[in-house]
DNA sequence: TATTGTTATACTCTATAACTATA
DNA sequence: TATAGTTATAGAGTATAACAATA
């Protein structure tokens, strides 16, 4: 009996199982090497990417998968570099929004142009391909809500 | 002019390249659920899935896209809970091979189990559209060599 | 009572630089 | 000289627990 698990077994599920955890992990790549090139780490670039919209300290700890108590520490430096700043809510005086600032915006850019760098690779396929592509990936992975 | 990147503007290509980035980041939160579930840092993870095969700490380091002088305390953590041992290379008396004990083994595998849930939902396809997938991210992310 | 955010603590990660042993 | 690995150091990330302010 194999010792291997489901997500390593061959098969055709395993095959595209195993070219999506190479693209995981070259995107993982490419995202140390934008944040290293921007002297940010890894949790600070993390960051800068989720805040295409305001957020609260509680909804960043969500979206960055870990506790909220590391925000904290987290948007202290970011804003110390001057790239967020924090403003309360109107409708909870409780909750803080995180907000961009201009250099923040700025560097949120760069980040994205050096992260997106596959984008071009979608230019090896047809249009009809790129059509084909986005309606399987969308019965894999349904929009949740 | 839009202020948007190339990453994010509309379009096809900009399209699948968001349905891509949703992928990753969901894998990546499902990644450190899995890793907290086990009681290992995200690092102590990502070493021991990098660690199917035996891999010096140069290599290894390459692998995580960390620098060298991590995988040393990296190792001495996971040797400590029993997780690997080191072992000296035959060929290179300065190179060190880090090996899977048994139990590291296990916890691997119990990390795969956790990270490649999402396998079973490539259920939601026929396995026409299977072979179409694979076919479609191979043109996209060729083998390197 | 429950929630948001902060602080304190302890441990881990990370890059840099200097060092040893080997090639 | 160059490379593999270690050590020392300093700054940052991380979870836990306890706390203040607000809901």
């Amino acid at each position: 009996m194999s010792m291997e698990s489901t997500a390593t077994r061959g098969g055709l599920r395993g095959e595209v199982w195993a070219i999506l955890r190479r693209l995981f992990r070259e995107h993982r790549l490419r995202f140390l090497s934008a944040a290293a090139e921007l002297d940010l780490h890894p949790a600070q670039a993390g960051a800068l990417l989720q805040l295409a919209e305001p957020l609260s300290m509680n909804h960043l700890a969500g979206e960055l998968g870990c506790d909220n108590s590391n925000v904290t520490g987290l948007v202290d430096r970011l804003a110390a570099r001057g790239l967020v700043s924090r403003r309360e809510s109107p409708d909870d005086r409780r909750v803080r929004q995180v907000v961009l600032t201009d250099a923040g915006r700025r560097t949120r850019e760069q980040l994205l142009q050096r992260v997106g760098a596959p984008v071009g690779e979608l230019g090896r396929l047809t249009e009809d391909e790129q059509r084909q592509l986005l309606e399987l990936l969308r019965k894999v992975a349904p929009e949740e809500r």
